[in-house]
RNA sequence: GCCAGUGUAGCUCAGGGGUAGAGCGCUUCCUUGGUAAGGAAGAGGUCAUGAGUUCAAUUCUCAUCACCGGCUCCA
């Protein structure tokens, strides 16, 4: 007998060589139903794998990560399989689930190409198969026989894949005809799978190398039950509506003119309303501590980018230099804050007393992004980071890293950002000539990066080789409507650009010492996180981010004096306001889409011109009650105290 | 940069070898009084660009550009 544990701790007891299926089926019925893979002392299993001694088990149904991670890993075999049918002579890649599905990278036989309509017959072939409850069966093979397996077959992707493998690692699965390399785990049979959708073809280089052959990547999502995969389609339509660049040209917030140029957004009235709030927002919060603005050119010498290490990185990938009437003289426009802060940096003789320095900036950046690469407001070639620099010595780095996360989470919270990752990227061990500085400066660095996170109780994952050229970083991600990633705010660690530009301080010894540098951008840029800002919201933004915060509407055009008079009002509050007015006499008609979107309504008559008042409504709750203009003011006023107060607290 | 798809009015899209349509929006007029309307008239398009096939191309073919979905990249 062995000794099973299950995630409530209770111990059970099994006769040896029992499955996560038979364990399911003597606790109940519908839990043996729905059970997709079991988890054994941390490892994913088959089902039907047996267990030979006391573990540790979780039984993975369709709502556990796990779970649909098997269930899309058997309907990639199952998609493969309907493909070797169809095609038969293609070459299989990998073909792992992924957060929304599964992909399997195909090498089509020769002359063979595969377009969107093709998809419909691969679904049904698949669909056919499935109802076969073909078994998934695993079998332990060695690496020899793998090899003469895959050879025969003519798949050099999988004898490439297996030579990596070390020998008595290697499981083969199979179902009906088609047998792949695989690690599993895998579903009991391919009769799970009830509702597949093949979602998008697309091309991927192999093992990701751009030097490599470009395979073809067909993506789809399977479900256990059909009506799951019809709401998952609605679901998609629905975030398809959030989209920021409908919603950006719905509200008017920004237009992305090819006369202007690729990935140049043109920010529009309303859209820089927008951004103008958060940018005050930021100042606002980034005065508390410590940092202070500054303001550099938006071009400067290619010489200043020879001494950052970015021209000879990135120059020949760039904007090209400018060349001015002067015989040999160049300018770059900038692609980065950093050396200008530098040099301010480097204006006068520091003092250990003056340290840290904090200098911040709405910096405007050109970076040449590959055209294939521009997306919306998210990916861009001219955009605006809430750069700072903090200057520091060694002894305040873990302190002023503590800082910068704080102001991160202040954000966060104040726009109601729940769902982030915190990465650490690191620079990749077997790779470093792809990073400037010496050994020792990037050990200090990485190292207070991973202390700092552990000190604040961060959840992070790590990942090497993603580093900037001249420090780790510490990253934010958060997903968009479609659930894409994108990476928000940056903390970056340099000891090398203090080194390249030659910046020091004087010591309390009245020696010289190097500050360290933190670059940060809380945000990351501008344009990227008012994108990722809109389609959280769908546009719906707190008060005090929305353009148009309160609609006057008068009743009928003998109130429009009155409604003047309450708009003049509330303009010298400061506050941002639109007036509707159905005969267009002193305003103009505000329309459903953009009325959704503004918060407050509020409506004068006669009632409310006698009296001195108005009407108040607001968006989702209905009526206010009647207030004077003042009352108004403050109690909008205290609304957005309201949203903000958290933040700083 | 690479693979696939798309490109028709400001927006969303229908159509299709014989030089174009709808809804919304826009302009003008009328109507409308506690709520986000109703009616009438009107303006708007070299059907992305260039070449080819054809008596004839917006429609078919090819190329280019842009956009969309991915890959690579991302200071």
């Amino acid at each position: 007998m062995i000794k099973i544990t299950l995630p409530d701790n209770s111990v059970k007891e099994f006769h040896e060589g029992i499955s996560g299926l038979e364990i399911a089926e003597a606790i109940s019925n519908r839990l043996a139903k729905e059970v997709l893979s079991v988890t054994v002392n941390g490892e994913i299993w088959d089902l039907n794998r047996p267990i030979r001694s006391d573990a540790a088990i979780k039984l993975n149904q369709w709502d556990d990560r796990e779970g649909k991670e098997t269930f899309w890993h058997s309907s990639a075999h199952l998609m493969a399989e309907a493909i070797e049918t169809l095609y038969p002579g293609t070459k299989f890649g990998i073909g792992p689930s992924i957060d929304n599905g599964f992909y399997y990278d195909i090498d089509l036989p020769e002359g063979r190409m595969l377009t969107d309509k093709d998809l419909a017959s691969i679904e049904a072939k698949m669909l056919e198969q499935a109802r076969a409850k073909n078994d998934i069966v695993r079998k332990d093979i060695s690496k020899a026989d793998a090899l003469k397996y895959f050879s025969q077959k003519n798949d050099p992707y999988k004898v490439e894949l297996i030579s990596d493998l070390p020998d008595g690692s290697i499981t083969l699965y199979n179902q009906g005809d088609f047998t792949d390399l695989c690690r599993g785990p895998h579903l009991p049979n391919t009769g799970y799978i009830k509702a597949i959708k093949l979602t998008s073809i697309a091309g991927a280089y192999w093992r990701g190398n751009e030097k490599n052959k470009m395979l073809t990547r067909v993506y789809g999502i399977t479900f256990p039950k059909q009506k799951m995969l019809e709401e998952y389609l609605i679901m998609l339509e629905e975030a398809k509506k959030r989209d920021h660049r409908k919603i950006g040209r719905e509200m008017e917030l920004f237009h992305l003119s090819p006369e202007v140029g690729l990935g140049l957004p043109l920010w529009l009235p309303k859209g820089a309303i927008l951004r103008e709030q958060l940018e005050l927002f930021l100042k606002k919060v980034q005065k508390k501590f410590g940092y202070e603005q500054v303001i550099t050119p938006h071009i400067g010498d290619v010489n200043l980018y020879k001494t950052s290490g970015h021209f000879q990185k990135y120059g020949k990938d760039s904007f090209q230099p400018i060349t001015t009437p002067t015989e040999g003289e160049e300018y770059l426009l900038k692609p980065m804050n950093c050396p200008h802060h530098c040099e301010i940096y480097r204006f006068k003789p520091r003092s250990y007393k003056d340290l840290p320095i904090r200098l911040a900036e709405f910096g405007t950046v050109y970076r040449y992004e590959q055209s294939g690469e521009l997306h919306g407001l998210t990916r861009v070639r001219g955009f605006t980071q809430d750069d700072a620099h903090i200057f520091c010595r060694p002894d305040q780095l873990k302190d002023e890293f503590l800082k910068v996360i704080d102001i991160v989470f202040i954000i966060f919270k104040a726009l109601d950002f729940k769902e982030y990752t915190a990465q650490i990227s690191l620079r990749d061990p077997n790779n470093t000539e792809k990073y400037i500085g010496s050994d020792e400066n990037w050990e200090k660095a990485q190292r207070a990066i991973v202390e700092a996170c552990s000190e604040k109780g961060l959840k992070t994952t790590t990942v090497l080789g993603e580093a900037a050229f001249y420090g780790p970083k510490l990253d934010f991600m958060i997903k968009d409507a479609l659930g894409r990633s994108w990476q928000l705010g940056t903390i970056q660690v340099d000891y090398n650009l203090p080194e390249r530009f030659k910046l020091e301080y004087i010591g309390s010894d009245d020696k010289r010492y190097q500050p360290v540098m933190i670059h940060r951008a809380p945000f990351g840029s501008m344009e990227r996180f008012c994108a990722v800002l809109i389609e959280h919201t769908a546009g719906k933004f707190p008060v005090w981010l929305t353009p148009d915060q309160v609609v006057v509407l008068p009743i009928s055009e003998k109130y429009n004096d009155y409604a003047q008079k309450v708009l003049n009002e509330l303009n010298n509050s400061d506050i941002r306001t639109v007036i509707d007015d159905r005969n267009e006499k002193i305003g103009r008609k505000i329309r459903d889409n953009e009325l959704k979107r503004i918060p407050y309504l509020l409506i004068v008559g006669e009632k409310e011109a006698e009296n001195g008042t108005v009407s108040v409504r607001r968006q989702g709750e209905g009526d206010k009650g009647t207030m004077t203009i003042a009352e108004f003011s403050d109690f909008l006023r205290s609304e957005i105290r309201e949203q903000l107060r958290e933040a700083f607290n």
